[in-house]
DNA sequence: CGGCCATTGATACCGAGTATCATTAACGGC
DNA sequence: GCCGTTAATGATACTCGGTATCAATGGCCG
């Protein structure tokens, strides 16, 4: 890992464990450790997987971190084609609402801001008096890299 | 129960369990109890709740079915927006990928077919130069006789 | 009728997450 | 800087939804 990797990982962990202070919660030693695992992340994780970097952290800590962050809307759950569920780090600029665009080959994401999937759901339901109040998307699919190599599951 | 809806049940759960014949799985004795208490289902229901209907019927035996069903088209998988998996009878005309408009508030699900969403999506995908292979929607809010009732959370 | 083999159901197991609760340690007040 | 309050921790047991195992059963076909 080249220095300025490592740079941006302990800004990132350092700007988690302020976004958890400011909605009142300490700053603990082993909720420092959790949060440098996850900066250390590039891509999205199982709270197992995590839990495995972090021998000696209790799982609850482990879990109870994950939803801390997931509710301070740093981390989202992203549901994998096969059910699984992961966490992922929330790029700042996309806290609100969005979606996903993973692959399922190299498990790279990409954030959906740019998709209009809110209006379109709107009127579909406004046509059948439908009010609604959230929805749920995930996408699948091959990133630009992972396209043309074979021996990928459709 | 009315007479003709106990009918249409029966022809229902006979289709149900042609569809399985059908696939080369044979016509036994608690296969045809849990396609009936499926068939009398006229919403979305969890594993644990049929089984519930299902006394002296193995747990095994009702997850076995219920897979047997989605694999077969017969049954589709909706994700409430708690995230508990609940199982849900395919109108014969609706088999192929669709959607679903979920009441929070009855329970009460609609299909949603003439959503554009996976043309969208695609385009969307394309500028990312990301070839879509699938994608899980889930749409929630309240239906119409539920919209101007009360206590109803967002 | 007989046999093969899918199916069954009891049971144990698994993965992911939560509840409990005694112990520890942050942090704010003085 | 000490101290008390109170949040946080971590060991453990538990829950929930579903799967694997495997001996016993019973459909179905020749």
């Amino acid at each position: 890992m080249t220095p300025t990797v490592r740079n941006r990982n302990y800004a990132l962990a350092d700007q988690l464990l302020e976004t958890l202070e400011e909605q009142g919660h300490r700053d603990t030693e082993p909720r420092r450790k959790v949060v440098a695992a996850i900066a250390r992340k590039n891509r999205h994780f199982t709270a197992e997987e995590l839990r495995g970097e972090l021998p000696g952290i209790g799982r609850a800590t482990v879990y109870r971190s994950l939803k801390l962050l997931v509710q301070a809307g740093a981390l989202c759950r992203v549901m994998l084609a096969d059910g699984a569920l992961h966490y992922q780090l929330n790029d700042s600029a996309h806290q609100g609402h969005h979606h996903h665009l993973l692959c399922v080959h190299c498990g790279e994401s990409e954030d959906l801001q740019g998709c209009d999937i809110e209006g379109q759901l709107h009127s579909v339901a406004a046509a059948r008096q439908f009010q609604i109040t959230g929805h749920w998307l995930e996408v699948y699919g091959q990133c630009y890299d992972c396209a043309d190599r074979p021996g990928v599951p459709a």
